[in-house]
DNA sequence: TATTGTTATACTCTATAACTATA
DNA sequence: TATAGTTATAGAGTATAACAATA
């Protein structure tokens, strides 16, 4: 039973994440960020400053995209743009002090241990998806 | 350790299945059909024909969102709507049997112990949840 | 009058293609 | 020429408001 179906697996999880984050994009309206503004000032606070376009790889998004995200992050006072100070080409996206605190209240301290040592998932950990797939529909089905 | 910090498990969560959530729906150009088709003629396939407004309540959107996913998956053929016996107000959607099996290719039989039981979250389903976005991560991380 | 579904409209997120400036 | 970032444009997904038909 534990590693049969990986397949089925994938698909059960596409379609729990999809609906937990229609679920989450729609329930953020008292907060003063989107989902996708969040991610991205986080991996901000984290890794520290960086450049549009290793921040939109880190991101999984395209360099346009980024480059929007970037400019309502910049209107909000959260983030800063500064030149790099030997390419002309590139700029280095700072999080303000307003950004960093913005990231601590939503996010916690406990980042340390989630970032890093990545491996080829093992039967234990398909197994925990599976867990996890049942108790994200579980949430988004009670949340009435 | 556990129950410590739900707060930050929430946005670690979020922010873990809005990167994979994008990830999935960029990876699904093979597909013939999108995320949101796929999880709404899932929901029709396991639980049977049923209403538009159902439907969207199911899959939690607004009825204005899923007359139109309803539209598109009635012009890709694979579902169908009919007039309600008893009530001219309403309308019935069933799968086709093309939606049908579009489903059992994309997901696997493997569904009937994921649907039910829902309960309060304990300390074991929260650690399965933060492996979960360690997983998550780590998928979304490595597939470069 | 209340309910079901649809149409009209708009906003967010994301992408590709084309452009500008610098290396 | 190649690279970094931006602008222009388009499409998917979703929402709210207004409408039509039926109960």
């Amino acid at each position: 039973m534990i590693s049969a179906d990986v397949q089925s697996l994938a698909s059960d999880l596409s379609v729990a994440v999809v609906r937990l984050t229609r679920h989450l994009r729609g329930r953020r309206s008292d907060s003063p960020i989107s989902l996708t503004q969040l991610s991205a000032l986080s991996t901000l606070r984290r890794e520290g400053s960086m450049t549009p376009g290793l921040l939109a790889a880190r991101e999984r998004v395209q360099p346009p995209s980024m480059t929007r995200v970037i400019a309502s992050l910049s209107e909000l006072g959260l983030v800063e743009r500064t030149p790099h100070p030997t390419d002309g080409r590139q700029i280095i996206v700072t999080p303000t002090p307003a950004g960093r605190s913005l990231v601590d209240d939503e996010n916690s301290a406990r980042e340390a241990w989630m970032t890093d040592q990545l491996g080829i998932l093992g039967d234990h950990q398909i197994q925990v998806l599976r867990d996890a797939v049942d108790i994200i529909n579980s949430i988004v089905n009670e949340t009435e």
